[in-house]
DNA sequence: AAACCTCCATACTCATCAGTATGTATAGAA
DNA sequence: TTCTATACATACTGATGAGTATGGAGGTTT
């Protein structure tokens, strides 16, 4: 559960490599492109990390605490399901969703990153079916299937529009949400 | 709308690396690696293309016109759209979806490619979106706004889940279309 | 002040992969 | 039979990017 200390000399690194994932994706975080960037060699790189293997399971800890651990933390406590719903998708809206999108790319070629994708996937999941199950009393597999359809938008939606302006996409969203919700109200999540 | 003519001995090179995508991914699709695939050496994939660019195109090609044109041949001619909408579905189901997900991987770190996806993309999105104009007697625009959460769905599922069974993706799919339909004849498609 | 630790620079090695140069075997045309 | 185009093989070059060896500057401890 708690990440591994991140040192302060590490910090930038991390900083600069989550801006260029989601501005140019995976293939530009490699070490002498970092460099350039931070005005620093190889030689800090690897005074701060045995190898790029472990700067990226470094950054893969960075990144799931700043994308799901803090955002969870956050609407935990919020009774209302509907009230929870509203603000994890606020909240959402606020985060840099190109770096989670390229994560995912990432993931496509890389084991160890797509574990940890599939394991925020999990949580996020978790999370959401547990709204529906409240929010309209359905079963935790009907639940899930609403979760899943919902969170597949979310992630395609941005897959498919990395650049769409944030309005069109909560009313998308927003419009998705009243149609499932409906539909899970009416039928009870019968397939 | 022609596409360039694919002879003979190209063929297998372009087969093999559409496999090479599904199952591997993008960076598995080298010159190295397909020759050891199909037993050949880069003596014969420089005589047939010009260079790994050219390959490339042609394999872009390729996959456009397995993955939509021929498709979209299929379903242009079947009236009613809710019929139409069953048919795609059944042919969507049939194609390696791994390939597709895997183009569009590529994309996100390859311009040619990600042009090529963007016009299948836009392509599928127009045929959908007319089903849904059809079905439900939309306005183009809120047609438009389902076909995308619609396509959004698809496409962000087997991202999620590359492995899942097509018996689960049919269910959810089928679901999400029950929600959507219901809501665009409901509200007319209103935000 | 001497030894040491942190932080970083420079200059290498090594593996991978696209691309090139050049050759050979074979089949059909002249 | 000779000529030529097709289809491939072999052995190189060159760029890129991870990793290493080594040393220097500046502050801290003893």
């Amino acid at each position: 559960m708690s990440s591994p200390e991140i040192s302060k000399g590490s910090i930038n690194w991390l900083q600069s490599a989550m801006s260029l994932l989601a501005n140019e994706g995976a293939q530009a975080v490699n070490i002498a492109r970092l460099c350039k960037d931070i005005k620093l060699t190889k030689g800090s790189f690897y005074h701060h990390f045995k190898d790029f293997e472990a700067f990226k399971i470094a950054l893969l800890a960075f990144w799931e605490k700043d994308f799901t651990e803090d955002l969870f933390e956050k609407v935990k406590d919020v009774e209302d399901p509907e009230a929870q719903y509203e603000m994890l998708f606020n909240l959402a809206f606020e985060k840099d969703i190109a770096a989670d999108i390229a994560m995912r790319t990432w993931g496509q070629s890389d084991k160890v990153v797509r574990e940890t994708v599939q394991k925020v996937d999990t949580i996020r999941l978790d999370l959401l079916a547990g709204m529906y199950e409240r929010a309209s009393d359905l079963s935790p597999e009907s639940a899930r299937n609403y979760a899943v359809i919902d969170y597949s938008g979310y992630i395609g939606f941005y897959s498919l529009f990395p650049n769409a302006p944030d309005s069109w996409a909560r009313d998308l969203a927003s419009l998705q949400t009243r149609a499932l919700l409906a539909d899970s109200k009416s039928t009870r999540g019968a397939l």
